[in-house]
RNA sequence: GGGUCGGUACCGAAGUGGCCAAACGGGGCGGUCUGUAAAAUCGCUGGCUUACGCCUUCACAGGUUCGAAUCCUGUCCGACCCA
C-alpha cells in the first residue's frame, strides 16, 4: 500500500508524521499499542476504522501490542462523557475482555498481537511509583485537557483518581516500550501524556495515530446513547439494516473508512452522487455488503442482502419469523405483550390506537380481538416487529 | 468544619400545598410519505383496566395536613463561597 494511503485514509491525525515515516522507512518492525478498558465490551464498526488500520500495518510485518485496560477499568476514561464509575469486580474485568477480544480479533490477526494485562506492572506498583508517577505531571498540564477543564470550570465533580487515568495510560507505553500508540481523537491528551513520560524518562517518545470518530447512521456522533450504532456484534440481518439506514451524507465516508473500495472510486461515486445518478440505496447495498462480510462472511453478507430486499425493498414478509406458541385463545393485547412485541399491555394498547398493529397484514381496530392457537396468523408491529402465533 | 444553592419521568428542564402521572424541549415508539435515508407532518410516550376508575412515582427515611413533587426533621449525594 501506498505510504500516504497508509497514514491518511480513514486517520484524522498523525504526530508526528514525519518521524513516523522515517521510522517506517528504516523498515524495522515496529510496536504498535492499542489499550482498551474492558468496562464497555460492545464495539461499532466506528471502532473497527482503527482495527482496520491496525490488521493493515500487520500486513507490513509491524507488530500489535493490546493493552487489557484492568486497572484503568476501575476509573473510567474521563475522556469521553462517563461520569461516575461503579468498581468492577475481577471476574466482570476479564469476561468484558473476553468479549472485547472475541471482537477485537474479528479484524485483527491474532497471530501477530501480543496481549499484556496492566496488572503484569500496576499489579506490584509501590505508593513510591505511584508518587513518582503523579510527580511527573502538574495540575496545568490536566488542566490543559479540554475535558477537565470544562468540568472542573462547570463545576462539576472531578475527582483526582480522575487525574490518573491519563498517568496510568501514559505508563503503559513506558511498560511495554511502544513505538506507536492507536486511539481515537478523544484519546489525543492521553496519548500525548505517554509522549512526555516516556521522553521525560529518556525514552523515544512514541507516535500517536489517531483515528476518526465517524458519524452514525443518522450523521451525528456514533453514541449508543442516540442508537445509531452498527454494533460489531450485531447479527447479519440486524447489522445489514442498521447500514442501510445511514444518512446519505456520510456514504462517502463509510466507504472510504470501511471498504477497501479505492479512493478514486470513491471519487467517482462522491460524483455519481453529487449529480444524482445514482441510487444511493444501491451504494447503501454495497457498503452493507461489505460490512458484514467483514465482522461475518460474504455468505452471510449476501444471505442478509436477500433479507433486506424482500422484507423492505418488496414489503414482503421475512424468511425468518418467531414462533409464539399460545395455549388456549388469546386477546390481542396479551399476544403482544407474551411475544414481546410490546413491552406492557398498556403499551400494547396505545400501539393498537395508533394504527401500529397488524395481524395477517389487516389493521388491528379493537383491543378485543382473540387469537387462536395454532392459527398461523403474523402478529405485526410497525415495519419490524413480527411474530407467527402457533 | 461553617454557610448558600440544588437532587423531578430515558435526557434536559418547569412546577414550590389541591386544577400533577406532573408544562415544555430532546430522544424513543407508532401513523402518513419514502430509498427501513433525510426532511416534513400527525399521534403516543409510568402500570393495571373494554371502560368508570384504581395503583405506584418527583434522591432516601420519617413527620405535619382532609390533601405534599411542593411545608418540617433527619440521612445520602453534588456545586459554590469561607477555612
Amino acid at each position: 500500500m501506498e505510504m500516504n494511503e497508509l497514514l491518511r485514509r480513514g486517520v484524522a491525525e498523525v504526530i508526528v508524521e514525519a518521524e513516523l515515516r522515517q521510522r517506517l522507512a528504516a523498515g524495522k518492525p515496529l510496536r504498535l499499542k492499542q489499550g482498551f478498558d474492558p468496562t464497555k465490551p460492545d464495539m461499532h464498526i466506528g471502532h473497527a476504522v482503527g482495527l482496520r488500520k491496525l490488521r493493515t500495518f500487520q500486513e507490513l510485518g509491524h507488530q500489535v501490542v493490546l493493552i487489557v485496560g484492568d486497572w484503568t477499568a476501575q476509573i473510567g476514561d474521563p475522556s469521553g462523557r462517563d461520569e461516575t464509575r461503579t468498581r468492577l469486580t475481577a471476574e466482570e474485568v476479564r469476561a468484558n475482555a473476553e468479549t472485547y477480544m472475541e471482537q477485537f480479533f474479528r479484524v485483527v490477526d491474532r497471530q501477530r498481537t501480543e496481549v499484556r494485562w496492566q496488572s503484569e506492572w500496576f499489579g506490584t506498583f509501590t505508593l513510591e511509583n505511584a508518587l513518582d508517577l503523579a510527580g511527573r505531571f502538574t495540575l496545568a498540564q490536566m488542566l490543559a485537557h479540554e475535558t477537565f477543564r470544562r468540568r472542573y470550570d462547570a463545576g462539576a465533580p472531578l475527582t483526582i483518581l480522575e487525574l490518573m487515568y491519563p498517568m496510568l495510560q501514559a505508563y503503559d507505553s513506558v511498560a511495554i516500550n511502544a513505538d506507536v500508540e492507536f486511539g481515537g481523537t478523544d484519546q489525543k491528551f492521553n496519548i500525548l501524556a505517554g509522549r512526555e513520560l516516556m521522553a521525560q524518562l529518556g525514552m523515544t517518545p512514541q507516535q500517536v495515530f489517531l483515528m476518526p470518530l465517524i458519524p452514525g447512521t443518522d450523521g451525528r456522533k456514533m453514541s449508543k446513547s442516540f442508537l445509531n450504532t452498527v454494533d460489531i456484534r450485531m447479527p447479519p440481518a440486524e447489522m445489514f439494516g442498521r447500514v442501510m439506514s445511514m444518512t446519505d451524507e456520510v456514504l462517502p465516508l463509510y466507504f472510504e473508512v470501511l471498504t477497501d473500495v479505492p479512493m478514486a472510486e470513491i471519487d467517482e461515486i462522491r460524483r455519481a452522487l453529487a449529480e444524482g445518478s445514482v441510487n444511493p440505496r444501491d451504494l447503501k447495498m454495497r457498503v452493507a455488503r461489505e460490512v458484514v462480510a467483514q465482522f461475518h462472511s460474504p455468505d452471510d453478507a449476501r444471505a442478509a442482502e436477500e433479507a433486506f430486499v424482500r422484507q423492505f425493498v418488496n414489503r414482503e414478509l421475512p424468511a425468518e419469523i418467531p414462533e409464539h406458541a399460545l395455549a388456549a385463545p388469546a386477546p390481542i393485547v396479551d399476544v403482544l405483550v407474551a411475544a414481546g412485541l410490546a413491552t406492557s399491555r398498556s403499551e400494547a394498547r396505545r400501539l393498537i390506537d395508533g394504527g401500529g398493529v397488524r395481524v395477517d397484514g389487516e389493521r388491528v381496530q379493537g383491543y378485543e380481538l382473540l387469537l387462536q392457537p395454532g392459527a398461523g396468523v403474523v402478529v405485526q408491529v410497525g415495519r419490524r416487529k413480527f411474530a407467527r402465533v402457533v
